[in-house]
RNA sequence: UCCCCGAUAGCUCAAUCGGCAGAGCGGGUGGCUGUUAACCACUAGGCUGUAGGUUCAAGUCCUACUCGGGGAGCCA
């Protein structure tokens, strides 16, 4: 069994003691008398400065203290008397775990996000990786505290579909026929010889699967990876990403909106508060309104709007945009950020869209011509949320379904909750990557995931 | 997929009109010092992304490609 003390424990206790820690170099100096490493072993993001006396370590002991370096020190814990830290370790022992050679990528300097992201497998050992990451897990179990206290339940819908989920992008094909001799029948694959003996995908969306839970079980959520084949090359889309889809039975769209307001709320300042360190690390190093952002979202109510009254307020800008979206169009980037940006300074529901610009489960308005769904744009970072009140008249789902050329025998299961006490529910996705990225200030969806994978690459 | 920008030492970047390849950091050596991305001196380190082309001369201009970044579209 191995001896150690974390130093989060270390920095948060009494001095006076002896312990054992262990850890990577970050910064090493020598003096005189005395040789300093900084030490961080990830379980917060401060370093534990550890003290060498040199008459006790030899010039050639201490020559593996080299950044990047693993090492465990024993010491004493005491007061510092320096001016950059409350505590230290005054080394009694000094043992090199992994020793580094002069091709260690990581510098004590500020590297390229670029550069870094080019090594998956070194980059959580930099401040920013290891606060992002640190952060990701905290929003993590914010979400689960969230939804827990809210009365939801957690449920993993399947990650391997037969369905490929009406209007969410394009799908992996999942198959183990071998791709140099896939069986064909007639001209066709035949897929008979496949493992599920039918087409299978990875899933988009675990909405159509979350929906009969949620009328069972009330009130669920999904919270769980999700695979896109689109060849979207940006700095917010990302092949494989998680996402949050609670699904809800006696929700219209008010209270859908609401719930997602709250959700933002308590993530907000769940992680201002869990991580608040790692808050200000972000705010000094990448976005200096990053406070701003986090009271924005706790102190303020979102705006709400309809598509409508959007599409007014962009016209008005007019001449400030590039493109003034007109009924039927939906919103670009520019849109969304000038909504959220610009007209409101805050997070925004845009509602009541045009029925042809949205999929075949959002409920019909009694305008017969919007349905009711809604996006949270939020400034910056655009989209954020989308959701509806899902269509739950047997005779309307139909016939949508039928308007965007779907087999309906293959939805057949998803009708039937319809024919057997229907129910009015709704519910919305979040991408939990991006909400990441919103509350991090990272601008780059490749800097929030340990191991990206986005259009034509797996980093 | 389209548009724009970029690629120079291990890293971050300079290099004027096309005219000798540079600095800081990191590495090595020495000095100084309870130091804080320590500091000072010296030192090693380069087929300027790849392949062609123009020119007396190309890091610099042209073409193609590769890789990286940003934007658009689509979405979460």
């Amino acid at each position: 069994m191995i001896t150690r003390e974390s130093i989060r424990s270390v920095l948060q206790s009494e001095v006076g003691r002896e312990t054992v820690v262990f850890g990577w170099v970050r910064t090493a100096r020598a003096s005189r008398n005395v040789a300093f490493a900084a030490i961080n072993d990830g379980s917060c993001a401060e370093n534990l400065q550890v003290v060498f006396d040199r008459e006790r370590f030899s010039d050639d002991r201490l020559s593996g203290l080299l950044t990047g370096a693993c090492v465990r020190a024993a010491g004493a814990v005491v007061q510092s008397p320096g001016q950059g830290q409350v505590m230290e370790l005054h080394a009694s022992t000094l043992e090199i775990v992994g020793s580094v050679d002069d091709a260690y990528p990581l510098q004590k300097k500020r590297h390229s996000l670029e550069f870094l992201r080019s090594m998956t497998h070194l980059r959580p050992r930099t401040n920013t990786f290891a606060n992002v990451f640190r952060m990701r897990h905290h929003l993590c179990l914010a979400i689960h505290r969230f939804f827990d206290e809210e009365g939801f339940f957690y449920i993993q819908p399947p990650l391997i579909t037969s369905s490929d989920a009406e209007g969410a992008g394009e799908t992996f094909q999942v198959t183990s026929m071998p791709l140099t001799a896939v069986p064909m029948s007639e001209g066709r694959v035949d897929f008979s010889h496949d493992f599920f003996r039918a087409p299978a995908f990875l899933s988009v969306s675990a909405q159509l699967e979350a929906e009969p839970l949620a009328l069972a079980l009330g009130k669920v959520y999904t919270f769980g990876p999700t695979f896109r084949a689109d060849p979207s090359d940006t700095r917010t889309h990302a092949a494989e990403f998680w996402m949050i889809e609670p699904e809800m039975a006696f929700f219209d769209l008010e209270d859908n909106m609401n719930l997602i307001e709250r959700f933002m709320k308590y993530c907000a300042r769940y992680v201002a508060e869990r991580c608040a360190h790692e808050v200000e690390f972000f705010q000094t190093h990448y976005e200096p309104r990053l406070g701003e952002r986090y009271r924005t979202i706790v102190e303020n109510e979102f705006g709400r709007i309809t598509y409508k009254e959007a599409l007014k307020s962009l016209s008005e800008a007019g001449a400030n945009l590039e493109t003034v979206p007109v009924w039927g169009d939906d919103f670009t980037s520019e849109h969304q950020r000038h909504l959220a940006g610009n007209v409101f300074g805050r997070p925004v529901f845009v509602t009541d869209f045009p029925a042809c610009i949205k999929p075949f489960y959002m409920r019909v308005n009694d305008d017969g011509e919007t349905v009711a769904g809604v996006d949270l744009f939020a400034p910056v970072v655009g989209e954020l949320v989308g959701g509806s009140q899902r269509e739950e008249r047997l005779e309307h789902l139909e016939r949508r379904a039928r308007q965007a050329g779907m087999n309906l025998e293959t939805y057949r299961w998803y009708l039937e909750l319809r024919r057997w006490g229907t129910a009015p529910h709704s519910g919305f996705g979040l991408g939990f990557d991006r909400l990441l990225m919103y509350l991090t200030g990272m601008e780059n969806i490749r800097d929030v995931i340990p191991y990206p994978r986005a259009f034509g690459k797996m980093y």
